[in-house]
DNA sequence: CGGCTGCTTGAAATGAGTCAACATAGGTGG
DNA sequence: CCACCTATGTTGACTCATTTCAAGCAGCCG
């Protein structure tokens, strides 16, 4: 069992599946393991605006794989009110959640047209013994989830209004770049509402905002076309060395 | 290889540490199986007060059980500032995150004297292949952490501060008395200006509310001593159907 | 072209933070 | 064992960042 390493260019061009190159990333895994992962891609989805991905309370026994388009996931309380919990571009993971009893506790949705790619956790599951990374790849992707989630709660309970806009543009364009889009330009898929509830702000205060770095010249922005003209300043600003008073 | 469930009550009659009731409770493991994971247990440690468990960046490649006691978790911030991620129990897990490459991304310290357990993440997923069920059982927890992240994250971004204090209070006692203490009456081991950071708000405005919350008759309070008076009420205040003005 | 939805901007209201003084409990050392 | 000291918690007065309410604007789709 040859467990030759490929880096991240040659996955790409080897497979037909960009959710793999996310599953692999962290470390390799060898070509044969690759396409029996291939294999366990059950369908590519293709979804228009608005169309839901998994509802919250529903039984899946998936996770998925944005292959094109941009996503949002969002739980929704008792009384009815959305929390937006993250904007997923191509190539990022989501469904993580109910991944023990595969009912899933939060919902996604399709922010424009997008392909998703559906992973079913039981076949994945049996595979992981198969495969001797592929166990730890898993675990990495969630670890990473948490992780993430850890960071978004700091910036929830410890961060000004201006602080999580510019955090949020900073940390979009740099998943951006990974990607290989530009990370100085770029088309924001959701709306202001959607912004200010994922960062817990109004939508006012987000337009009020974008306005304010506009004026400062740390970007332009106009609707959804967003370009980064001083990323320096905008990280100060994330970080809260500076700030534009 | 007989299946056979065994509930909650005995298997703490059984099993020498509550670590594993916690990673078995979902669903049963045999006897035979549970004893095996007891050998996984590496160590029980007994903590003082703001003793360190495990610090974000340090390699670890244990998780931990708390036995006795409670431990806060937290994520330092580049600028050295503090979040607190969360309050354990005893009988609660914590050090899921860097599950991955064994490196944790946050630090857990001892808020009273405590005692924990550790189990070592490769003895586990050892483990895992022989024990069928044990692998699921650890994606339930996982899963767990990742859903109660998601409800924070909501707290965090939509709740006012009345709310919050409820929803903590209120989750405190339902622990409690899942963990077979009082769910009325119990003591609150992490300081006022630990519940304000973990929930996004000063210190003092959570020392005004738990005043603000006696004066009402909801609950009884004298620093750290804490009486739930009106569970209702408090529901009615955490779910936003009410509040005190 | 008209109407709708999402975005922007202004003015006023307010919830929570900050600053500051004081109170109390628990620990320490004389 | 008491007196003091320090930590932590409480309360008040004031400030200010963000929300709320409201009106107007612009792009887009039928």
């Amino acid at each position: 069992m040859e467990e030759q390493k490929i880096n991240f260019k040659s996955l790409k061009a080897s497979c037909k599946d960009c959710s793999l190159v996310e599953l692999c990333l962290p470390r390799g895994l060898n070509h044969k393991d690759l396409h029996s992962l291939d294999d366990v891609i059950k369908q590519r989805r293709l979804l228009q605006k608005n169309e839901r991905i998994f509802n919250q309370g529903e039984k899946s026994g998936c996770i998925y794989a944005v292959r094109s388009g941009s996503v949002k996931t969002f739980t929704t309380a008792k009384n009815g009110e959305e929390q937006v919990l993250g904007f997923h571009l191509p190539g990022e993971i989501l469904g993580l959640d109910g991944l023990d009893n595969h009912i899933h506790s939060c919902s996604g949705v399709a922010l424009d047209t997008a392909t998703i790619c559906e992973l079913p956790i039981d076949e994945l599951n049996v595979l992981c013994v198969k495969i001797p990374g592929l166990q730890q790849q898993l675990l990495s992707l969630i670890s990473d989830e948490i992780t993430k989630d850890h960071t978004m709660l700091l910036l929830l309970a410890r961060r000004n209004a201006e602080q999580k806009i510019a955090t949020f543009l900073i940390n979009l364009s740099g998943r951006f770049k990974a990607r290989g889009y530009s990370a100085e330009e770029f088309d924001l898929t959701m709306s202001r509402y959607d912004i200010g509830n994922y960062l817990g702000l109004a939508d006012e205060t987000v337009s009020r905002l974008i306005s304010k770095f506009k004026e400062n010249k740390l970007i332009d922005a106009n609707r959804k076309k967003i370009a980064i003209l001083d990323h320096e300043k905008l990280c100060g600003i994330a970080e809260g060395d500076y700030d534009l008073n």
